[in-house]
DNA sequence: ATTTCTGGCCTGA
DNA sequence: TCAGGCCAGAAAT
């Protein structure tokens, strides 16, 4: 832990229940997925500028709920993470919607082809879930693999965006 | 085809 | 240092 850096959490709406974008003075460092205790917004005063941030955070995310692709994304603060980590989450935002990439070629992007099992990890460690879109990689041969989130919101996104090019694996 | 085990690499304790 | 994780690939069933 760095600083006590004033985060502001806010909450936003969607038909699949009420996410938790939380917010430093950098940009969105965090989303939660809804977990049925609604969080009110806390005290603090969110400045114009985290408003507008969080316009576009809601925005997004109601539209990436419908596969739809972001229009204007509010800046992304992933300091938090290790540069190993954010090379990772740097990758993921370079797959588009309906696109899937397995872990091993994520691996290969940031030089590191044998680390495929860290880009798991630091998949599982994405404190941004949905616009930092972990839920496109997959595990080697198309299954789909694990998620911290949930398997049902990783296969529903998915199905969302379109990507048919996955296999359920738990069954199927 | 599916289960098991082994290798490899990054984290957090 | 050590165990464990959203894995991959080979080996064994």
């Amino acid at each position: 832990m760095k600083k006590k850096n004033e985060m502001v959490e806010l909450a936003v709406e969607t038909k699949d229940g009420t996410f938790v974008a939380t917010y430093s003075e950098k940009g969105l460092c965090g989303l939660e997925f809804p977990n049925g205790r609604t969080r009110k917004g806390n005290g603090a005063m969110p400045s114009a500028q985290i408003k507008k941030w969080h316009g576009q955070t809601t925005q997004a995310l109601k539209g990436a709920l419908r596969g739809e692709v972001a229009r204007a994304l509010p800046p992304i603060d992933l300091s938090a993470g290790t540069e190993f980590q954010k090379s990772v989450w740097r990758t993921l935002r370079t797959i588009s919607a309906g696109r899937t990439l397995s872990y091993g070629e994520v691996a290969k992007k940031i030089g590191k082809p044998r680390a495929v099992r860290a880009v798991g990890g630091a998949c599982g460690a994405n404190p941004i879930p949905v616009l930092v879109p972990c839920h496109r990689v997959l595990a080697a041969n198309r299954r789909i693999g694990g998620f911290s989130g949930g398997l049902d919101w990783k296969r529903r996104l998915l199905e969302r965006e379109g990507a048919k090019d996955f296999t359920l694996a738990l069954g199927a």
